[in-house]
DNA sequence: GCCGTTTTCGGCCCGACTGTTTTCAGTCG
């Protein structure tokens, strides 16, 4: 798909405009296009051979005409005209914190700056202090965005966010006693996003500024980035933002909202408000100068005359037209899945015995699982043979005589093969109880027919981590998805979700197009040992970001639907 | 540049913090 080269064009266009000081309504037209684009399920060619651009919300007549520009010559010439005009490293230097647009725009005018060597070599010499408007302490500013830059650029996994959200809320209630009233994570930790960029934090307190100070003197804390009155940023550990805002009684509702974004889904909302006219910011909802909401948040959603959208929904991606209608899905929860279906043990690459596993799981509150050790080529992983797999169906079916709650299923990750054959015969494979199918190695041969030959085998029960990708070491399997999914629905195959918080995988998107397409997905954790069993909560989180519903889900059948459920597909 | 049960022209979300300022611009979220 085109979507993504399309949309990277007109951010950067945005980019280029903002330095250049235009209109900021004409940057936010190239923004909201681009992410149009990227967010959209459709493909951009597809919409354009059909004559439908015009249908996407964002994309006028002047944008519509880059798009087809672009997929006729494979370029935009008003792109390369504005590209001729900047500093050649522009985007580069306008990712450094507090160096924006017309910093950026000034000290290119003025000194030449093209480059971030030009940059620091400015401030080495003294010559951007000497820039109009300039200070030294602006210039340190800029000195330690730079240094912020090249040490805590990357974003952060969720499944490392969460924990120190945790810490640092635990912290403020150990030293903030009965002065904090309510404190929760806010931002796209709270939407459960599957990486973030700095973590929010808001505390309702009718001493702010003291709040602020507890938290700016964390021990943790290597650098503060502001301190303010109701706003606190520090660095922990040099590499993690945390940002704290601080309310005073009756807001935290309003705030809250207002905290957890996203920015596209506050814009809208306000938009919404201003239309029956009312005005939010994170103080409440004001009809004039009367605030009629903003303690909690469902009153705020509430007054607006639509119903409380659950945070991972936030994206602004149809929730907020929902909610007016009143038809928000029913997201899946946590404690509708039943069972876990894909879990290692000590046989291939998993820690604990089959037995110690298995009553991890069982204490989780599932009604069952599935062993899903490695097939016989993945070496890595001690994959098991034949003779390995029939001895740990027996240990199995000694375990299930133990409990009359809980019920193992013996099950595999079969390796899908580079050839494209499974790891398995099928003499094998149909006498397990569940069978996911996974590629592991030979990313580059033909991923998409080899997952889709591996769905026409009645056997195969899932698809586990359909793209491969690993969140901070590995893009992905090329593979196409929409025809993956084509095939999942066809063939009953369902699609994982996999918990893992470097995996998340499939993503959001993807689970919201396999949905409408009327696919199956399975939230499973893949864990190799039993403190893995608690990544399921970012499984779940990810399926809701895909609007997920507990119909959507098959580990939140009964173990006998599940089982029809798979009859019926083999 | 986009868009319209207030509009085809005139709007376009809102506020905190910082630093360099005699009243505000830039940046960020």
């Amino acid at each position: 798909m085109k979507n993504s080269e399309i949309a990277s064009i007109f951010d950067r266009m945005a980019d280029i405009l903002e330095f250049k000081g235009e209109l900021i309504f004409k940057i936010n037209a190239y923004r909201k296009a681009s992410r149009v684009l990227l967010e959209g399920a459709e493909d951009i060619e597809i919409l354009a051979a059909q004559n439908r651009l015009g249908e996407l919300p964002g994309i006028g007549k002047a944008i519509q005409e880059k798009i087809l520009e672009y997929l006729r010559e494979k370029r935009i010439a008003k792109y390369e005209e504005l590209l001729a005009t900047v500093p050649r490293e522009l985007f580069e230097l306008l990712s450094i914190p507090n160096y924006g647009p017309k910093t950026a725009a000034l000290a290119y005018r003025e000194l030449g700056i093209e480059t971030l060597q030009d940059l620091k070599a400015a401030i080495d010499k003294g010559s951007l202090r000497d820039l109009p408007g300039m200070g030294d302490r602006k210039v340190e500013k800029i000195r330690q965005g730079i240094e912020l830059r090249e040490s805590a650029s990357e974003r952060i996994s969720i499944g490392i966010a969460l924990p120190i959200v945790e810490e640092v809320i635990s912290y403020l209630r150990a030293t903030g006693g009965d002065r904090i009233l309510q404190i929760a994570p806010a931002g796209s930790v709270r939407r459960f996003r599957e990486t973030v960029h700095d973590i929010d934090v808001l505390v309702e307190t009718a001493v702010s500024a003291e709040i602020i100070r507890l938290f700016t003197e964390m021990p943790q804390v290597t650098r503060i980035l502001a301190a303010g009155e109701t706003k606190g940023s520090v660095l922990l550990d040099d590499r993690f933002q945390v940002d704290l805002r601080a309310v005073s009684p009756g807001s935290f509702g309003a705030a809250l909202q207002y905290f957890t974004g996203s920015k596209e889904h506050n814009v809208r909302l306000r938009e919404l408000a201003r239309k029956k006219g009312l005005k939010i910011n994170e103080y409440g909802v004001f009809a004039g100068e009367d605030k009629v909401a903003g303690e909690d948040e469902e009153a705020l959603y509430a007054y607006l005359g639509m119903a409380w959208i659950a945070p991972e929904l936030r994206e602004d991606r149809g929730e907020i037209e929902a909610a007016v209608a009143q038809h928000l899905p029913n997201l899946v929860h946590l404690n509708e899945l039943l069972g876990d279906l894909h879990i290692h043990s000590n046989q291939s690459d998993g820690h604990l015995t089959l037995e110690d596993m298995a009553a991890a799981v069982r204490a989780r509150g599932y009604r069952y699982m599935a062993f899903c050790d490695h097939s016989q080529s993945a070496f890595y992983a001690n994959g098991l043979s034949s003779d390995r797999l029939q001895h740990s169906k027996e240990t199995i079916a000694r375990l299930n005589e133990k409990w009359d709650d809980f019920v193992v299923l013996a099950g595999a990750e079969v390796e899908i093969l580079a050839d494209g054959r499974l790891d398995y015969s099928d003499e094998i494979l149909k006498e397990l109880d569940f069978v996911v199918a996974s590629i592991h190695s030979g990313f580059k041969s033909d991923p998409t027919g080899r997952t889709i030959a591996a769905m026409q085998n009645p056997y195969i029960d899932l698809i586990g981590h359909p793209t491969g990708r690993l969140i901070s070491r590995r893009k992905g399997l090329e593979i196409d998805l929409d025809k993956v999914i084509e095939s999942a629905v066809l063939t009953g195959t369902a699609l994982e979700v996999n918990s893992s918080w470097d995996r998340l995988d499939l993503q959001e998107l993807h689970i919201k197009n396999a949905i409408e397409a009327g696919a199956k997905i399975c939230i499973n954790t893949d864990a190799h040992d039993s403190s893995q069993l608690d990544q399921m909560q970012f499984g779940v989180a990810t399926a809701r970001r895909g609007w997920a519903t507990a119909k959507d889900v098959i580990n939140t059948l009964s173990l006998e639907r599940l089982k029809k459920w798979q009859k019926r597909n083999r």
